[in-house]
DNA sequence: ATGAAAGCGCTAACAG
DNA sequence: CTGTTAGCGCTTTCAT
């Protein structure tokens, strides 16, 4: 009635435990007729290793952590998230590694967390949601539990990390704007603390030359339409607005169009993460595409090789793509389309 | 340089290792003295005890697990995930519980998947996208593995269950727009399989009287799109379309609006689940909302509730709540509000 | 090629 | 109130 363990199957197969376990890692060289004997046993008694006996005994938990500190809130709103984990999941599949994931409200429930990963329950974890001076990353090098983090740390750090130009699609979509005769461009960016916000609120800033119409937002639907609202009620307001992701840009748009302004022809806007209904959005939302699981699967292949303790390393992924859709077209329909515009398509 | 284990805050502390665990776990009396002495030889030594060896010894992971078989692309489209994912780190973060997450590609691994949680990572699941008949009900009994299913599960099972009421807002919403005058109204239903797509499928033939404007979607934005306007190419297209979510709603109701087609005025439109964008579009989305997070608490007490012992139990978690909005508005503005709808406010 | 036995770090009787 | 002593189920020397 109880579970069968590795000696139930030793017995039936008539040899000892250290053959099963040898077996199935193939750690020592087992004879043909006793490997089919054993594996016979454990097929007919359902023997499914125990993992926690393992994990204890090999000192390794075969799963990676994922800690999150967010509000619910956002992470519903959070179209990079579940893409990310299927990437996750798509490498983790192929060794018979878990993922364990904790949601905390605190920055003590925080460290608690992370110290729960190292007490056991994960090898390693994957940073996300970075901060431009993250406590995380002297915390965890302190803990010696390697980590990678998901985004261009700039800090001090000897952590592995995956990095992503946002800088360089920013830098594009300004001047494709440019290009239409936008003059008055906008960017409603994410929390500048965060760094993909930074970069792209800095390239915005860098490609414009002013911060005269540098908003803040926080990435959620409300503060799209807020802003967007804020922006359009200026004596001059914006021919285009860059948002900092898909959702405000959605939000905002949105609001626009509800208060009469049409867009593209009166407001050009653009997006970023390209969320599943961007292409699908009337007009279709010009957006910047990030290929969220691509980024799943390389932070945890660069995690695994971590935990089998190759040296962390730095690791870009260049997988930002510009897609331009109807919520950019030219302000005016006689516009030509520009050089610029070609090469994008 | 390795980690501390139980014994050396014990020696720490001057007393042996099972004081140490009584006096965290509380199961027998401590001295406050010592009480003390252990507490601080364990914060000096950062101690924490190690998961695995304390699963190994007291049978138990204290994690849950999740197994998802899903398309990655459906995973990234979908809505409801991560708000439930948020409701059950909010419960298991009161006890220290983790949750181990698997998203897997086929049948088979996600057998594997659920033997690798009995055996020793998971000491029960919450299983979700339940099918009118789902295999795993009848596996996860034979597992012995305590298992909460996530919808209304009709067919034979011991397991416990979290129920919703998905026919209720669908009937409101047809009485809802019947009495604003529509006559033809279509459904878009989610795949038949699923129960919840059934069970709201089903309450709207129910409703109308008809299969005629029943159509079968997939969830996704495409299918939202392709489905409406092989709609709105009938000889006799709808004046209402209601769609299994607001993924599909969105994309459809934008799709009719490229056309042409204005909403609320030639079509009515609205979802299912209240995505985060809903309220924020242009006309905002009439839906329905189903509380993912509260649903993510209610499964995983009861799940905790099952482990403790008790017996498996099916409860009914009263969480839709119609949001008429914008994409239901009268077809014409001198249509008087009708009492209905002035209840539903 | 296989067996015997000693842990991994914790909990839980069983004594005192 | 506290110490001793077996395990929990697996891996891994060390023998043979």
């Amino acid at each position: 009635m109880t579970r069968p363990t590795i000696s139930d199957v030793a017995r039936a197969a008539g040899v000892t435990k250290a053959t099963v376990s040898h077996a199935y890692s193939g750690n020592r060289p087992i004879s043909a007729a006793t490997r089919t004997r054993v594996f016979a046993a454990a097929k007919e008694l359902h023997w499914v290793p125990s993992s926690s006996a393992r994990a204890l005994a090999i000192r390794r938990a075969n799963a990676i952590g994922i800690v999150l500190r967010r509000d619910p809130a956002i992470l519903a709103s959070d179209t990079f998230f579940p893409a990310f984990i299927a990437g996750v999941e798509q490498t983790l599949a192929e060794r018979e590694v878990a993922l364990v994931l904790q949601v905390v409200g605190s920055r003590a429930a925080e460290e608690r967390a992370y110290r729960a990963m190292v007490a056991g329950r994960a090898d390693g974890v994957i940073v996300l949601d970075l901060h431009r001076e993250d406590w995380r990353v002297p915390f965890l090098s302190q803990l010696r539990l390697p980590a990678v983090l998901l985004g261009a740390y700039d800090g001090p750090s000897t952590l592995s990390c995956v990095r992503t130009d946002d800088a360089e699609p920013v830098r594009d979509l300004v001047e494709y704007l440019r290009g239409r005769g936008h003059r008055r461009i906008a960017h409603i960016a994410g929390p500048l603390d965060y760094v993909h916000s930074y970069a792209r609120a800095r390239a915005y800033v860098q490609a414009v030359g002013s911060r005269e119409l540098l908003r803040e937002g926080d990435f959620t639907a409300g503060s799209g339409r807020a802003v967007t609202a804020e922006l359009l009620s200026l004596p001059e307001p914006p021919t285009a607005i860059l948002y900092a992701n898909d959702t405000m840009a959605i939000a905002g748009s949105s609001y626009a169009q509800s208060r009469g302004v049409r867009i593209p022809g009166e407001l050009a806007v653009a997006g970023f993460d390209d969320d599943h209904l961007s292409a699908h959005l009337s007009p279709p939302l010009t957006t910047v595409s990030t290929d969220p699981a691509r980024r799943g699967r390389v932070a945890t292949s660069r995690l695994l090789a971590d935990i089998a303790g190759e040296p962390p390393t730095s690791v870009t992924v260049d997988c930002t793509v510009l897609r331009l859709r109807g919520s950019t077209d030219a302000p005016a329909s006689d516009h030509p389309r520009s050089e610029l515009e070609e090469e994008f398509r």
